[in-house]
DNA sequence: GTCTATACCATGATAGAC
DNA sequence: GTCTATCATGGTATAGAC
């Protein structure tokens, strides 16, 4: 039944595709659906088919590109042994989310970067979605400093902000073949667990450079 | 001559204000003239006496808000004393950096959260204004590094991305009251210096994880 | 300097042919 | 299912009165 493919399924995912892409590149009010609609081989009217309106077509980006990363981080977290490190739960999660954002998925970078500025009745219907999200890092980050792998003495909200802003951020400088995501997530990861200072007196050497 | 002020230069004022509060909440595409007019009490038309276009203005608001971020992180390394140690210079850096864009400053924030989907003619007449404010940056985390403040098997570029990504996100979730600019340095440099790990018993395996 | 009035254009959306 | 044609709206920008 999933290899199910009527026409009008096709065009509707090449239309999302357009749109999640186009919505991510310029935001939502400086796209035009005749933009969305030439990048997916059609005429601005034949969107209705489809789609009741350019919010409804914002809406199904939105929900589209919430819902993977959610499952990436999910299951990023299922396929981990039982016994793991709570370090390696987060650096997962850490690896899930970026590959996500950055690996061709224009649905979560789209809502990442647009979120903010899209219509508030908009925003309204996806807010429950977004605190479920929150809530999955939340649950991670809490079980990891109870069980002793995170300092008590931190606000584990404001930590989870700043981290997410390091990697949501990442949408507006990555460049693919510039960077690995696994040198990103790396990197966050160190600055996260060790951080990247060294004691002041002790002039501690380790001679390995992070490619 | 600074207290100079022709009813001109007020409404200029009124104006850019207006608008750099407008362009922060909606987005550049979003926001019409015929808002900024209203916030600024005037008619749309009335805003061609002072800007020559749309564009004209929304430049005028990117400009102003990236030099404001830049002198206040500037004047913040040189009001420290000469002899004062890395880690604390990058304190107040990221305090200056925060406060800005925290503290009633639409300019900075505006410039911060739409930049990324404004006309590629307007960003290119930014791009050298925002180079210069990452130098500066690059400085003062390369100084820090060179005088072993910092690792060295770290890549500095990367880092100071996540930095201002961490940072600059803020401005999605900073709510004035709920928390102090500055709890919020406080934890993005220890994350930063120290990170929040706790040593475990077993692993200690620092980022790297080959498979 | 600011207003009113308006030209001009682009967009979201609809209707009906094919 | 997609096209063409078209409407209605609302926005940028201009012109001229005050």
């Amino acid at each position: 039944m999933t290899s199910e493919q009527s026409k009008s399924d096709i065009s509707r995912a090449r239309i999302l595709d357009a749109a999640a892409k186009t919505f991510r590149q310029k935001g939502y009010a400086a796209t035009t659906l005749i933009e969305i609609a030439r990048a997916a081989g059609m005429q601005a009217g034949s969107l209705y088919y489809h789609f009741g309106s350019k919010d409804e077509l914002l809406e199904e980006v939105l929900d589209i590109g919430m819902r993977r990363v959610h499952e990436a981080v999910e299951e990023s977290q299922e396929r981990l042994p039982a016994d793991s490190s709570h370090r390696d739960r987060i650096r997962v999660a850490v690896e899930a989310h970026l590959a996500t954002l950055l690996k061709h998925d224009d649905y979560t970078s789209a809502n990442i970067r647009i979120f903010g500025q899209v219509p508030e009745e908009v925003q309204k219907h996806h807010i429950r979605q977004r605190d479920a999200y929150a809530e999955l890092w939340r649950r991670i980050l809490t079980k990891a400093q109870k069980s002793g792998a995170l300092r008590r003495d931190v606000d584990l909200g404001l930590v989870r902000m700043l981290l997410m802003g390091a990697l949501n951020w990442s949408v507006e400088w990555y460049q693919p073949g510039r960077t690995s995501i696994r040198t990103i997530a790396d990197h966050m990861c160190l600055m996260l667990f060790n951080g990247i200072g060294i004691e002041e007196p002790a002039r501690s050497r380790e001679n390995e450079t992070v490619a």
